[in-house]
DNA sequence: ACTGGCACCTGGGCGC
DNA sequence: TGCGCCCAGGTGCCAG
């Protein structure tokens, strides 16, 4: 599920339930994420105040006055507000429990995400090296040509790496090369300041226009579950092999690009 | 420094 | 109904 619109919308989501709660109790029932969960998150978490919830990056970052729990879905992880009893279904490996008598429900049934406690995460050896955000003003044409230069990967996979740009991940990487006409298969140290400053604006506002469809169609999803693929309305592309390119009507088309599909108009993108 | 490939794990959908 | 196969929204790590 989590694309960096999800990411975002679930902190939106949570955050009003969570923020200024005390933390009276984490109950672990699967420590065996991407990373065994330490017993020090339950440890440091429990008794403390979440001050706020923020994100950087994909991860959603718990902070507390002592530190920051560090939380990443990875491919199929979720949160939702749940009352406190309510019996855990397969794969809901981590609760906690809040003040108002909520609590906070993990659930990931890949378990390729992570929990991970830190003093300052900022400086934490997942999140220090990582790109900018693409909202952010520190993104744009010429800090994406500059990092590109030299190099040979596709375009794609350049996007889609989070030391050069957080939060691009496969279904964004697809529809921003298409809105911006780049073939998704084109070295990156070959495309024009030009053409990066035209791809930095169409990746934040694929971004930015997939976290207010999710806003909209996420917003009771601490009463019920999230509805995956809420957004399958808005793609162009992904998904899409055969189907008329929105554009020029020519057939989409689907490939493999290091290692992961990928859908592309052969007729407008070069 | 870069690059490509593999690994982690479970479930859903498909064809037989 | 059951089984085997392929696919899935992420990303750290390894060898070359």
């Amino acid at each position: 599920m989590p694309e960096l619109p999800e990411v975002e919308t679930s902190r939106r989501g949570i955050a009003p339930w969570i923020e200024n709660q005390a933390v009276t109790k984490v109950v672990v029932r699967d420590r065996r994420l991407r990373w065994p969960v330490s017993e020090e998150v339950d440890r440091n978490l429990e008794g403390q105040t979440i001050d706020s919830i923020r994100r950087r990056a994909k991860y959603l970052l718990f902070e507390t006055g002592t530190g920051t729990m560090m939380m990443h879905l990875g491919m199929s992880g979720s949160v939702r507000i749940i009352e406190v009893g309510e019996p855990p279904m397969k794969h809901d490996h981590v609760d906690i429990h809040l003040a108002s008598g909520k609590a906070l429900r993990f659930r990931d049934p890949r378990r390729f995400g992570s929990l991970i406690w830190a003093e300052n995460p900022r400086e934490h050896a997942l999140i220090r090296d990582l790109g900018p955000e693409p909202l952010s003003d520190d993104f744009n044409g010429d800090y994406l040509r500059e990092r590109a230069s030299g190099r040979k990967v596709s375009i794609k996979q350049f996007i889609m790496n989070a030391h050069i740009v957080v939060g691009v991940g496969n279904i964004y990487a697809s529809e921003s090369l298409h809105m911006a006409g780049i073939h998704p298969n084109r070295p990156a140290g070959r495309i024009s300041e030009a053409r990066y400053e035209r791809l930095a604006g169409c990746i934040r506002k694929v971004l930015a226009a997939a976290i207010e469809a999710g806003g909209t169609t996420l917003r009771d999803f601490t009463g019920s579950d999230g509805q995956p693929g809420y957004f399958a309305h808005h793609l162009n592309v992904y998904g899409h092999a055969g189907a008329p390119c929105p554009g020029c009507g020519a057939p989409i088309r689907q490939r493999v690009i290091g290692q992961r599909a990928s859908y592309f108009c052969p007729a407008c993108q070069r």
